[in-house]
DNA sequence: GCATATGTAAAACGCTCGTTTTACATTGCA
DNA sequence: TGCAATGTAAAACGAGCGTTTTACATATGC
């Protein structure tokens, strides 16, 4: 088995749950069953995982929000919650845990949110047929970052209500 | 001068750029100009002191937004974001970087997104001159924090987004 | 004028951190 | 057959962690 693919799995697992501070080297090895050696051969370091981490979920969640309707990418971002949780952005997240000050973290973050604004983007253009207005397009975006932190104190009942906002501004960019 | 004051203040400033696992007892008790004896007589230890810190901010926030309207609520975020920068919710991200493990932290994050829904609800109130529809007031809530969460990487256009989106939002209720 | 409270400075506590190193086992290929 | 690659296990590294303790200074109020 891919021993990478193993470490990465291990570690957006720990990190995701008990933050990136919080989550020592020995635990990973120990999740992830390989020794030490091996972690640092294949990840670099702590930070570099964490990119890597990042990376991996990047391509995970913009696939899993494939989609060309506003009420579609609702709906997505509510099975998302349910299979993983509702523990916030782990992208910012982790930036705010290391103040912004580790490049390979920033770095990532950055791309995964300039990554999500476009997408958001396609996704409101393919709704509307139209090129975006693009106040809709952040609108649509506050209420995605709203849905995913506003979850973990209301659960799935944010989502729903985010969904039922963006109808609505939609509805009213058509017409 | 009032020690403890002193204490809370740099704490929520360190706490809040570089995170809570990330700031060191140390860091503390320079930036607060006191001996660690002295810390730990008026804080009991670093959650302790990182509830204390959350109480304050509670305090601060609800005080600033101690509107009647749910655009003067968002002008009002707007101006918090405008002194205090944009790097998410200190309160879910200190739950969220001690995996929700450490309960005086967990029960200050809970009492505060208790009370913030609650004001929610009632600038809403206030606006409308009625009883809120519940969803209209998860709305709400749901822009805030996207707001709040947005602005990291969009700055202030994020919070006129969820205000604007508000907007309509309130006059459909109106209507 | 002496106890009590409140503070500082600094060392020490035992433990964990991220990372590197040493020593050895297994595998696959020339 | 033997060398290079890839892995494990475990110790060691120096530093920093949150917290407590020791020793001492300075005020305040009876």
């Amino acid at each position: 088995m891919n021993l990478t693919l193993r470490l990465v799995d291990a570690a957006e697992r720990l990190f995701d749950r008990h933050g990136y501070m919080a989550t020592g080297m020995d635990q990973l090895t120990r999740a992830a069953g390989m020794s030490s050696r091996t972690l640092y051969k294949h990840a670099g370091s702590k930070a570099q995982l964490m990119a890597a981490v990042l990376a991996e979920r990047d391509r995970r969640f913009l696939r899993q929000i494939e989609v060309s309707s506003v009420e579609a990418l609702f709906a997505a971002l509510a099975g998302w919650i349910r299979d993983e949780g509702a523990r916030g952005c782990l992208f910012l997240r982790s930036r705010a845990e290391t103040g912004g000050d580790i490049p390979e973290i920033a770095d990532a973050v950055a791309a995964h949110k300039t990554a999500l604004r476009q997408r958001v983007a396609g996704i409101v253009a393919a709704d509307l047929g139209a090129a975006p207005d693009p106040l809709l397009v952040d609108q649509v975006l506050v209420l995605v970052e709203g849905a995913t932190h506003a979850a973990v104190t209301l659960g799935p009942e944010a989502v729903e209500a985010a969904r039922s906002a963006a109808a609505v501004l939609v509805a009213q960019a058509r017409a």
